[in-house]
DNA sequence: TCAAGGTTTGACCATTTGGTCAAGGGAACC
DNA sequence: GGTTCCCTTGACCAAATGGTCAAACCTTGA
């Protein structure tokens, strides 16, 4: 009758569950990245993981229990590189490496960059409360440490929210819109993240750098 | 047996034809463009439209067919604002226009922008041909422009390919992203598009302005 | 007013889909 | 070696889905 409800959410108990498990979720994440929720079905993601659809269903109940799962997993790393962003470094600098942590994961997890787009696009349907949530009073959180920055001098006058948006929007662009890039540059496997990194760079440092007094 | 083969991709010729694939497209626009191709249903769009289903496959042969009307609609104006961009004019003033264009958009025709997304994101399968054709085209001319509004000094240095791509990016970011934005700004209607056009006037201005020498 | 062609729909169909179930096959611990 | 619990699957089901069709209903122009 399938695993145990104790076990729901936790860490699988056996090798084979263990296994088991993060393939399906390695595979759902291949779908649903790319078809979304509604346009995915039990038998892709089976088949990707090499099970029976049965198979699968011992495993997790249903098929938003799998989307669920790989959701709530996303969350909690998808906030990570701006909780990362310190009040005491130095400013610029500070907001740079968060450009460039967003644009690694990007190179890095396009696929959950992906799930998080599908999931957005879409409205949001089963994490409106997270970002209403979580995601809100971080960004508020930040957006009081840019305002400071900005108040001491050392960043040029900016909206802080518009900020965060902007490093959001120019670095997911290259998980999320991938093919597209891909499509007009025609790069060799990730080169062009190089030119991307170079080019936000350039974009931040020369918006946020406060002029010389 | 349906509209005849000549109408397709044609001008409705009766009033009630007229009326009525307006209404599907415009329904269409609105379920493709929230749950993007697979997860529509023909049922959703009828309803939306108002019309039964076999009515809607008598006006268009089938699911497919509305979505590629929709998709070649689109992309008909999709670059419009890039073509407008204009060696002989000013360079940053042509830039800045064309972010200014691309938000206008980004407000006016969220459906659209958020159509292309769920497109784009799920691999581009029916307009690839599109991207690495006139898409791809359009932005190299557009981006040796560019260099040349560099080499003359006009224009700060930068990756025009990448510059363009954080035009779109920060630009249709309000659009696809819409739920995200206003789960964190809680704005009054379209109150945060004031802000966010003078944030990315600042962003692209401070990048794009020479050091005055 | 009447015929011709345009429009609408209820009933129907084959396929796909999420999900169930009982029975059989293994691993592991005693 | 046997028992217990874990794992796997073929067969099945009800609902949803894209699509068809013949019959009925409207418009329109002569």
């Amino acid at each position: 009758m399938g695993i145990n409800r104790d076990t729901l959410g936790r860490k699988p108990r056996t090798r084979i569950q263990k296994k088991n498990t993060e393939a399906i979720l390695d595979a759902a994440l291949d779908v649903f990245s790319q078809y979304g929720f509604r346009g995915s079905t039990l038998d892709q993601i089976a088949k990707a993981a090499g099970l029976s659809k049965p198979n699968l269903l011992y495993y997790f109940p249903s098929k938003v229990a799998i989307h669920r799962a790989l959701i709530d997993e996303l969350m909690q790393n998808w906030l990570d590189p701006l909780r990362k962003m310190q009040a005491d470094g130095e400013p610029v600098e500070e907001i740079l490496a968060y450009v460039l942590r967003k644009l690694e994961m990007a190179r890095e997890f396009p696929r959950e960059s992906r799930l998080f787009a599908n999931e957005i696009v879409q409205g949001a349907p089963n994490i409106m409360d997270k970002i209403e949530g979580e995601l809100k009073t971080l960004v508020e959180e930040k957006a009081a440490v840019i305002n400071g920055w900005i108040a001491s001098g050392a960043l040029a006058p900016v909206d802080p929210y518009h900020l965060i948006f902007s490093i959001w929007s120019t670095t997911q662009h290259y998980a999320d819109f991938d093919v597209q890039v891909r499509g007009i540059l025609k790069p060799e496997g990730d080169a062009h993240f190089k030119d991307a990194e170079a080019y936000l760079d350039t974009l931040f440092r020369r918006m946020l750098t406060p002029p010389a007094s």
